[in-house]
DNA sequence: GCCGTTTTCGGCCCGACTGTTTTCAGTCG
């Protein structure tokens, strides 16, 4: 189900944690790595190329293309079985632990014979590792620390992964005969950062056909329930997918149901009992009569219960419901209002891909600007100068305008050191039409010090947009300590914007800063962050994150038209 | 293992931070 070129990345990519564990040719795990982000990132799908097709893939030679071609060919191969055949995939798992990696992975495993993420929380615990070497006091603080960070995001699944899923399922079920309607609910939906399983409903007299359907599906490791109204699934990636079959008159009070959310939904029923009326999943019903008043669409449903339909972006208890009522709900931002991306690389810096196609995929996007932001010099790993990026601008001026007539404005991602200043001197920054500065150092600085790090880069009269300003990484590290607030009013009163960084690993701001700084009046840009073709189509959960975040296009710099925004990048307070 | 060549071998993304080291290994961006 999922492209070939996917799992092809995720299987270099074990090679290569294979490889560094058992303590390997560090530049061979590197070439692995590289491989494996170059065929993720590769725009054409792998399963149709020869073996020179993929050597024409940046990082991919002789060697790793003949595994690629054995791995589709036979769905294995030789070596990564054998690497797997002498290492448990528990010890592999032990290096998504934050601060351990494949030394001190491999040095658990052969002392200790520690091959999970749980046998080394439970010798932890038990002050099984007083005597390793390399495991002192601290360090077993940070391991059980990174562990807990792991555990909280609790089995839930990131929302790219589970939409991607539901996607093929939805298309899938759509061509069962008898189908009216087929689409996903839940908290999938409604755009949450991660999902816990997947809800799927289907609109259609009889429910049979489309249980067995999910039941064949290749992607269906285990059926975990089957019943006539609603089938549970497991996927072989172990997502849970629950299927549910509903009359086509039930559909609109149906998918309100099982959109949730579960607080959204106590208060429309709570609505609909003042009204003398019951809401389930099967419709809206007078609680007198037990007659049907409206069940056949969303619209209907809301509508009888006095309400304008509210977007599921919206349905979390936040006030949406009060805010229908008054009238007052937000005309959410949209993928359609976007009218460029903010936050993008190329291969100058840690990009897959060159200029030239960036912009391309963007103007096939029908953007009317586009932006490029590679990294600055103080990210020392990306070896970035002054002659490169100006050798880069005058490449992007050449290109201006030659794609359906999109705008390319020349930027850069700049690094916040620990006192809040960034890379180049004012002088060299006013040659930009914009700059981006994120946190790449000192995640660990106390709140006095981070916020007045992050204040001092917004009233950097260069900084433009603060890039994903909290740095978490979902399920992986948590947010910088910092006044938020204080940020904040820095950014409203500076003509600095957030960005929300729509990496699905990312998300950042998050939908609850995102209200919080609303209420600052600051404006936010809506980036990819793009490292690839591909990854420009990030960009609906980064749209969706400022739904639920309640903003409108004109809280989103990069809706505005072009005039609007350079005004913004001034910066001059005259807007 | 990839790449680019000074074309078949040597360099490859560099530097900082952390903890534990008594001079540095491991991890990360």
């Amino acid at each position: 189900m999922a492209r070939a070129n996917e799992e092809v990345e995720a299987l270099l990519q074990e090679y290569a944690d294979l490889v560094a564990i058992t303590g390997g040719d560090a530049f061979k795990v590197r070439a692995y790595e590289k491989a494996a982000r170059a065929i993720g990132g590769h725009p054409a799908d792998i399963s149709r190329l020869d073996a020179d097709g993929l050597r024409d893939i940046p990082n991919v030679g002789r060697s790793i293309a003949e595994k690629v071609i054995e791995y589709l060919r036979t769905g294995t191969v030789a070596v990564v079985e054998e690497r797997r055949a002498k290492i448990p995939a528990g010890v592999r798992e032990l290096i998504t632990i934050p601060t351990l990696g494949p030394k001190k992975a491999m040095r658990l495993y052969e002392d200790l014979h520690i091959s999970s993420v749980s046998e080394l929380a439970a010798a932890i615990e038990a002050d099984a590792l007083a005597d390793l070497k390399g495991f002192g006091e601290k360090t077993q603080e940070n391991i059980l620390h990174g562990i807990r960070l792991m555990q909280q995001a609790g089995g839930r699944i990131p929302i790219h992964l589970a939409l991607d899923t539901a996607e093929e399922i939805v298309s899938e079920l759509s061509q069962v005969t008898g189908c009216k309607r087929c689409t996903y609910a839940g908290s999938l939906r409604r755009m949450r950062e991660t999902i816990g399983d997947i809800d799927i409903l289907v609109a259609a007299k009889r429910s049979a056909p489309f249980m067995e359907a999910l039941e064949a599906l290749p992607a269906t490791a285990e059926v975990i329930a089957h019943g006539e109204k609603k089938t549970s699934i497991r996927t072989t990636k172990g997502v849970q997918v629950d299927l549910r079959v509903l009359p086509p008159d039930s559909w609109g009070a149906g998918l309100q149901y099982f959109t949730g959310s579960k607080a959204h939904n106590i208060r429309t029923r709570t609505i609909a009992v003042r009204q003398g009326l019951k809401l389930s999943e099967y419709g809206l019903f007078d609680t007198d009569s037990g007659e049907s008043v409206a069940s056949r669409s969303e619209e209907e449903v809301y509508a009888r219960l006095g309400l304008p339909w509210i977007p599921p972006t919206l349905r979390e208890d936040r006030g949406e419901i009060q805010a229908a009522v008054r009238g007052e709900l937000p005309q959410v931002v949209t993928e359609r209002d976007v009218r460029g991306d903010l936050h993008t690389h190329t291969d100058l810096t840690d990009g897959l891909a060159s200029l030239e196609a960036m912009v391309e995929a963007a103007a096939e996007r029908g953007y009317a600007y586009y932006a490029v932001t590679d990294h600055a010099p103080n990210l020392y790993m990306q070896r970035m100068t002054d002659e490169k990026i100006l050798a880069q601008r005058e490449e992007l001026r050449a290109l201006d305008g030659a794609h359906h007539g999109m705008r390319l404005l020349h930027g850069t991602e700049l690094n916040i050191s620990a006192e809040g200043d960034v890379d180049w001197p004012g002088a060299f920054l006013a040659g930009f039409d914009l700059c981006v500065a994120s946190l790449h150092s000192h995640f660990d600085l106390d709140r006095r010090a981070m916020t007045r790090r992050l204040v001092r880069a917004c009233e950097n009269p260069h900084v433009n947009i603060i890039g994903h300003p909290t740095t978490r990484l979902i399920g992986k590290r948590p947010g910088v300590d910092a006044d938020w607030d204080q940020v904040f009013a820095a950014c409203a009163r500076t003509g600095t914007a957030l960005e929300i960084n729509a990496q699905p690993d990312r998300l950042d701001l998050c939908d609850e800063d995102i209200l919080r700084a609303r209420q600052h009046g600051v404006k936010f840009a809506v980036n990819t962050d793009a490292h690839s073709v591909l990854h420009l189509a990030h960009l609906r959960y980064g749209v969706g994150t400022a739904q639920r975040g309640w903003l409108t296009a004109d809280d989103v710099i990069n809706t505005w038209p072009l005039r609007r925004l350079r005004r913004f990048l001034a910066k001059d307070g005259s807007r």
